[in-house]
DNA sequence: AGCCCGGCTTTCATTGAGTGAAAGCTGCGG
DNA sequence: CCGCAGCTTTCACTCAATGAAAGCCGGGCT
């Protein structure tokens, strides 16, 4: 934690940057620099420069916040507010019909980030922030979007231990391939109570070009979801936007070709 | 345009991040180089650490992109998203009611930034962007932003040249101070085919404990529009968003404490 | 009031991360 | 086959960055 030698200039900048979540939006001087393992002085330095830029603002209470700037630059991130643009109107539509929470994301390394989300009033309390972090084993979208990833990255997850959240979350590795596998074949995914008790989840994958990009889901009260129903709904959605994307228009809609072989990779 | 000695290695990864633009959101490493005014090899080295981190993305064409992981560390902006959460619920409502543009904006130095917009099917077109930038002069929000910001800014950009998008734009210093002094008056602006010939706008103040923070604002087609029917309206919904930011419940609006109007609300 | 303490800011001599010119790639078009 | 444009890597030099230490400030306690 310490900043031995070695550690750029870059990294450090970037360290300040990342101390904040969504937990703790607002930090003293101390707490960033203690968060970034950086000495008080130099993470005083740099942080008045990405004050002065506007990556950073400071309150009146002296708490350092991420500025506007920062906002405005990542707006640019083609996976985020991009994608969001281009999906709202379809998302949109996905709540008239249902009245769920509709959710769409996309993976970032082994993990998946929450791109949007439409949470109707009445539908189930989801946990889910835009912007936020989850598993990639539990959720709808995140078994979409790990059964497509590359086989490094799902091997890297296969090998760590998988997070429990409920009785239903899949924690063994070969229950985890045979339902990825099942992803594949069938061409959504379903989440039943593995995140939560009371919620279900159907999602499907959004490709372009060059394969999935992303996932969209419905996510209803478990005891009034029929994931068959809903799971037709979710593909068309994911198929118009990977329309949209630019992605082959038959590029075998639910899985790669349809041969006698199942284990695909 | 050459890094002279004297440049900070911070300024320049933060050059590499403004380099980019809703314009060009995708850029060679030359061009990046060329923007951000850094020798190449330089140039690809930070950003190679902005791409390790995941502050930018390299795409299969080698272009450079923002990254997610900018995207959501940006989201973490109390005044980007934070605010828009907040928001959003109230802009959707004065959405529902007039089926106009619903604009949402924070000043920031002497422009102003769009943090959220609701485009009705049916609205006049407009052209501004989530995480879009405006001169404060001309718009609704932005002369709302502009009435209620402290004097120095309101010097800055008055001893500014004031750029003209129409023949009715206030682009007389003279003029605009008193459009100011009206617009703090009255407690909202109203912008006349100032922007472009064929929209009206009628904006209102956010406050929060210190003072005005946003603006929002309708935007509507000049010759169905009625300024007056509008602005209480807009007025109202700033005013549910003010006591959500904890703005002081008689806050002397700016100035004059509101005549006796109708609902006090 | 005076004191103390924690959190922030500034100073200053030291040093290694950052630098850019130049030389190597690599892939494409002629 | 060659040449060119855009990218990547090398290498010796140097100045931006560093952190220990000292100063500053405000507010809680005696």
């Amino acid at each position: 934690m310490d900043s031995q030698p070695g550690r750029s200039v870059t990294s450090k900048v970037l360290a300040l940057l990342a101390a904040f979540s969504p937990a703790s939006p607002a930090l003293t001087l101390t707490e960033l620099a203690r968060r970034a393992g950086l000495p008080l002085p130099t993470a005083h330095r740099r942080a008045a420069e990405l004050v002065a830029w506007g990556a950073l603002e400071r309150g009146e209470d002296g708490r350092y916040r991420i500025g506007l700037r920062l906002w405005e630059v990542g707006s640019l991130a083609p996976r985020g507010l991009g994608l969001r643009e281009l999906a709202l109107p379809v998302l949109e539509d996905l709540y008239e019909v249902t009245h769920e929470n509709v959710q769409l994301a996309v993976r970032q390394d082994l993990e998946l980030v929450f791109i949007e989300r439409i949470a109707g009033r009445h539908a189930v309390p989801v946990l889910t922030r835009v912007g936020g972090r989850f598993a990639l084993h539990a959720t709808g979208v995140g078994l979409v979007l790990l059964a497509y990833a590359p086989t490094e990255v799902q091997e890297r997850v296969l090998a760590a231990p998988l997070e429990r959240y409920t009785d239903l979350t899949i924690t063994d590795p070969r229950q985890l391939r045979r339902c990825l596998a099942e992803v594949r074949r069938v061409g959504y995914a379903v989440s039943d109570r593995q995140v939560t008790m009371d919620a279900l989840s159907v999602a499907a994958p959004i490709r372009a070009a060059d394969g999935v990009v992303a996932a969209i889901s419905l996510v209803v009260a478990h005891d009034r979801a029929d994931p068959l129903a809903l799971a037709p709904l979710v593909q068309a959605a994911g198929r118009v936007l990977s329309r949209a994307l630019g992605a082959p228009n038959r590029p075998a809609p639910g899985r790669v070709p349809l041969p006698p072989r199942h284990g695909t990779q």
